[in-house]
Order: structure tokens, then sequence, then C-alpha cells
DNA sequence: TTGTAAGCGTTATCAA
DNA sequence: TTGATAACGCTTACAA
């Protein structure tokens, strides 16, 4: 019977066509639908000759169902869409890996749009995404444009945020635990004898994660205040170009702290950090004893930078993990009021947090 | 005409639907071919007035083709697949941001593939993707497994491999130029008065950007050797695990220089150099005066470890944008035997590598 | 210049 | 238990 190579190009072996359902039936010897049976609903309804006829059949031709078809017929992709504010930024970076990972082992695959820090397009990417049905949407975007994330809720989607919150919004919530974290930090530097203090941050406004942590930030210095002698704390906004405004910062702390205790101070991401040590270098001051640092985000270089940056590390990977799980127990069908899940931090004390004797 | 809000739920603003390319057709009173050619043929074959009227109707609906549905008819998806070693190296990233930039300038969406280092997917990430039609593979592997990217090219879709090189695939080639770059570092390290040179690399067993660095270091050695009286080199394969084993080798190295010259050292990665400063961190030696550093790969801390990490800086955006562009190019027809393209990696000279006087 | 109808690869509804 | 058949949303001959 030698109708067996329809599809092959007969001179060579030029890029053979992916078999259909359709080639699967005709060589199992049924109808489409009983492949498609076989493929869904695998248990019940079939007799046992014909599935091992097309299970045969469907190895021999190693066919496997196009995710694009189903999608049209279904409604569902096995697709997530992804949308970060910076893939630059190595918190996105993890978030993304944790989230890769566990939509791989749910088996879904990720969409990305990387907003490349441009707010103006979380609309644009969350149109994008949905028009090629992805099932759910897990945002780490700037959250200054609200709509954008209600845009996707009203597509019907699930939406899970990470790390930025958007107010109005009823979604899964997946975060560090801001409050606590910059508690660890702030208490460690008052426990090692740093007095006046400084947060400083990337531009606070409507970013949720920033505003959180400066709330946290000043409601610890006003709850030990009345513990603690002489606590005083600040907060200061620093940009990518303003590096003097910044060295200014550092000086008057130090000055205000005179006599009073030492100059200490929490950095708001890795970034900050590493303006602070830039700004360290320019002023040619020594880490703990001129200025103690305590800095958000771990790195594979913290331990290396100066006497050892400490650090409050964020449970990246979990972040990510978390977040994919909780959209794919959404896209499920879980119903719930939208959950808040916050994971803590951990203190790793170094160097840069030590007084000198 | 009350007959507007077909799809709408009566009730409330519920999720929705997405207007279809049949409800174009209805609202504008024509067919739904006429609507498919106003979108793919918008200039030739249309009235004046038809137009207009399916214009309107497009934008009343908000109306945007599915590329589901197009994709499986016309077996292109805009969709390119990128299948990374591992998301967590900063390398990969770099090159995804840039990939994901062109591709978004392009109209092309990301989908995502994450090896873990694993890879034994590849065959898998290679199939998931071409399931979903993607038009093209950017491949930035492990390498180790041939077959995985012929896998691609048997499917007939365009492939670019970036860094790594597989030997017997017909594809572009994006990479760094290694040999030179590895020239620029080590000529660095010589004209610095360092004269027994180490190459530490990652395990460089099939992994051809680490063969190439290690060759182009032998034979720079080689080369060099009759006009600098004294240049000595060698390689080092160090991993994770292994801190002693690297100990030991810089003790040696540091052995074999005494008396002879200066200890050098280019460091093969930015995972490469990190295991470097920690272990000369164990050892208490102090960079440019114990040994000298040249390590692969600029990140936002070279400058601040510390006198300052001499690094090799990679073009690694240009890397990603290059082999987004080269992907586009084949995908639109381009016929060309396969290109390689080298970008040049430039030198950032920092104390690492300066001789204590 | 426009409309009709078939088909891309699935799944779901109905009969048989 | 299985098989036709109609859809999903789009493009493209072919007719008109």
């Amino acid at each position: 019977m030698p109708a067996k190579n329809l599809k092959q190009s007969p001179t060579s072996a030029l890029p053979t066509a992916r078999a259909t359902i359709a080639d699967v039936a005709r060589a199992a010897g049924v109808s489409k639908a009983t492949v498609s049976r076989f493929l869904n609903h695998r248990d019940k309804l079939l007799t046992r000759d014909i599935a091992t006829r097309v299970e045969v059949a469907i190895a021999a031709l190693a066919y496997s169902p196009s995710p694009m078809a189903q999608a049209l017929k279904r409604g569902r992709s096995r697709l997530i869409g992804l949308v970060v504010a910076d893939v630059t930024n190595p918190f996105s970076v993890a978030v993304l890996r944790g989230a890769e990972k566990a939509c791989q082992e749910a088996g879904y695959l990720l969409m990305l749009f990387n907003l490349g820090n441009d707010s103006r397009r979380e609309s644009e990417a969350i149109e994008a995404l949905t028009a090629y049905q992805v099932e759910g949407f897990i945002l780490n975007t700037l959250g200054r444009d609200a709509g954008a994330a209600a845009d996707a809720a009203r597509h019907g989607k699930p939406v899970v945020l990470v790390d930025r919150r958007h107010n109005d919004m009823q979604a899964d919530f997946v975060s560090l635990d801001n409050a606590g974290a910059v508690r660890l930090g702030a208490r460690h530097l008052v426990e090692a004898g740093y007095r006046e203090l400084l947060f400083v941050s990337e531009p606070i406004k409507d970013v949720s994660s920033r505003m959180e942590r400066e709330a946290a930030f000043r409601s610890f210095i006003s709850e030990s205040a009345a513990n603690v002698a002489g606590l005083q704390g600040r907060t200061f906004e620093t940009t990518e170009e303003d590096t003097e405004g910044l060295d200014n910062a550092l000086r008057s702390l130090r000055q205000r702290a005179s006599g009073r205790g030492l100059p200490g101070m929490i950095s708001s991401n890795a970034v900050v950090s590493v303006r602070v040590v830039a700004a360290m270098a320019r002023l040619g001051w020594r880490f703990g004893a001129d200025l103690g640092l305590v800095g958000f985000d771990e790195t594979e270089w913290s331990p290396y930078v100066g006497p050892g940056l400490s650090t409050i590390a964020q449970p990246t990977d979990e972040l990510g993990q978390v977040a994919a799980g909780c959209l794919i127990e959404r896209i499920k069908g879980l119903e719930l009021p939208p959950r808040q899940i916050l994971l803590s931090g951990r203190l790793v004390p170094r160097g840069s947090s030590v007084p000198a004797p």
C-alpha cells in the first residue's frame, strides 16, 4: 500500500509538514472525532482496539495537536502573558525566572512583553497579549497607569500583580512584606548604633512598593523614637542624573548626625545601592565608619563591594513562582476574593553596617 | 436600528467578547472578505465609500484581528521563539532585552523558553515553540546537544544562534569577537607588566564561546612569547563547588610568577569573576598588587569591587538586537548563505589590573 | 470591485 | 461507542 508518503517531499528530506489530526485519523482508519476523543477523554468512551490503533498512529506520525487550532476552538491557549516594567532590572528578571519555571511545570508557555520603563505602553502590552488569547497575566508594571491593569481584568482574564500594587484593582497580589523588611533593616542599623537615618529611594510617587517602604520607614522612626534616644529619620529621593544631590544628601546626613550618633542609610533597591556606593567613592568615605548602609536586594556582588554590603534579600524566585502559581489556580477556576501574599525578606548583615571601632 | 448591542451583556459591563471580522462586516454592511481585504490590501481594490464604512465599523467596534486565527490560516504567527540557556545569566538577560526590543519594533512577540541550564530540554523547547508556529528561533543554548538546533532547522524555520555556535548547523550566528576580546584583555595585562597569565573558565568542553576564548588566549601567548620575555600562560577550569581548586590555582600561579614577573588572570565571564573575587578574599590578596585581573562582562558593580574590576565589556544589547534583526530578515525571506556577525568587545581598564608601585 | 464559499486544525453537537 | 458535521476567526480562490 504505497499511499503512505502523502505529504513527504519525494526527492529529499525537505521540511516535513506537521501531521494533523486528519492524518492520524486516516492512518488509524477512524474519524477525526475519535482521535480528538482519544486525546481529550482518553478514559471513557473508547474501545480498547480503536484506542490502541489511534495510539499507534499518533506515535507513528509523531503527532501532537496544534495549540493554535486548539486555542481558536476552545478559547484557551496555554499561554500566560508576562509584562515586566524593565527586563534590565534584576528584580524583574528574578521574578521572570521563578514564573517561567512554575509556568513550564504546569504546561504553560510565557509570552513576554517588556515595557522598557515606558508606562504608556502598558495598555499596548495587554492588548497585544490578549490578542494572543493568553489565559492570564502576571503584571510587574510601573503601576502609574492604573487603567492598564484594569484593561486586563476587563478582558475577563485573571491577573496577578507582583511587587507593584494597583489600588483600584481586584486582583491577586504577590510581594515582599515591605513593612517587615524595612523594619528588619532599620532595626539592624539602630542596634549597630546608627542614629541619624536616611531612607534613599527612587522617585516614590505612585509606585506602591516604594510608598510602602517609605511609610514603613517613617513609622519605624516615630515608634522607636520613644525608646531610642536621638533617633531621627528622613527620606531622600534620588535620580540617575542628580549625583550632586545625592552627594549633598550624604554630607548633610553626616552633619546632622555629628555628635548625636552615627549616620546610617537604607537604600530602597539595588540600583540605589549602586548610586550610594558611587557617591561614597566620590566623597572618599568608608562604609561602616563614615556611613552605615543596608540596601534592599541581594546580588552576587554584595559580599565583595567595599567591606561587604549589608542587604535585605528578597525571595525573588519564590515571588515569581508563587505569582505564577496563584495565576494558574485562577485560570483553573478558583473563585476567591483577591488574595495578598506577602513573603518575608531576610537580613544579610555585612561590613557596611558595622561601625568602625 | 436597535440591533447594535448583540454581544453585549444587557445587564452590566461584563467582559465583552472581542469583536470578530464578522461583526465588523455586519456593522459595515459588507462581506467578511471585504473587511479582510481592507485590512490586508488597503490600497488596491477598494471603493472609497466602502473603505470608509469598513474603517468606521472597525473603529466603532475596536476590532483587531485575532493573531491565532491568522496564524492558523496563513501559517505565520508573528511570534519569535527565544530559547535561553539560563535566564539567571546576566548575559542571557542582556541579549533577551535587546532581542525583545527589536522584535517589538518589528511587531513580533517573544515566546520565552528557559532551559535552566538543562541541555536535555533543548529539543523540548523547540518542539513546544514550533507547535505555536513561531516563525523563527533565537537560540542561546548550551550547544551541547547539536541535534536540538537542527530540530529547529528541520522544521524549516530560520534560526539565529547567539554566543554559542553549533558547528554542524547552517544558521546565522551572532557573537562577540571572542578572539579579539581575549587579545584586548591579554595585551592589556602584558602591557601593565603581568607575565604569568592564567585563563580561568567554566568547563570548556563543547561550549563554543569558551573554546574560542581559550584558543585565542593560547595563541596570543605563543605569538607574544617571542617579543615578551618570560611570558607564560595556562588555563584553569573552575566550577561552582571547587573553591579549593581555585584557591590552589591562584597560589601556584603566583608561585610560578615569582621572580619572573607579576601574575595576571583573565576570567571568562562574570560568574567566574565573582569566584575569583571570592578566592581573593579568602586568600587575603589584593587586586593589582598580588594579582592582576581582567574579567569578561561588564556589570554595574564592576567599578566598585575592590579597586574596580577591569573588564571586557560585551555589546550585549546590540548582540540581541542584531540577532533579532537577522532573524527577522530571514523570516521576511532573505536568502543568503549563513552569516557570521561578530561584534567587538571594549576594554574597561580599572584598578584590578594596575600593579602596585 | 465585491461577495460566496472553502479551508486552516481543532473540538463539540448531534445522530447513528 | 463511533462518525458526520458545524463551528472557532480568519484568508483567498473563484464567481459575479
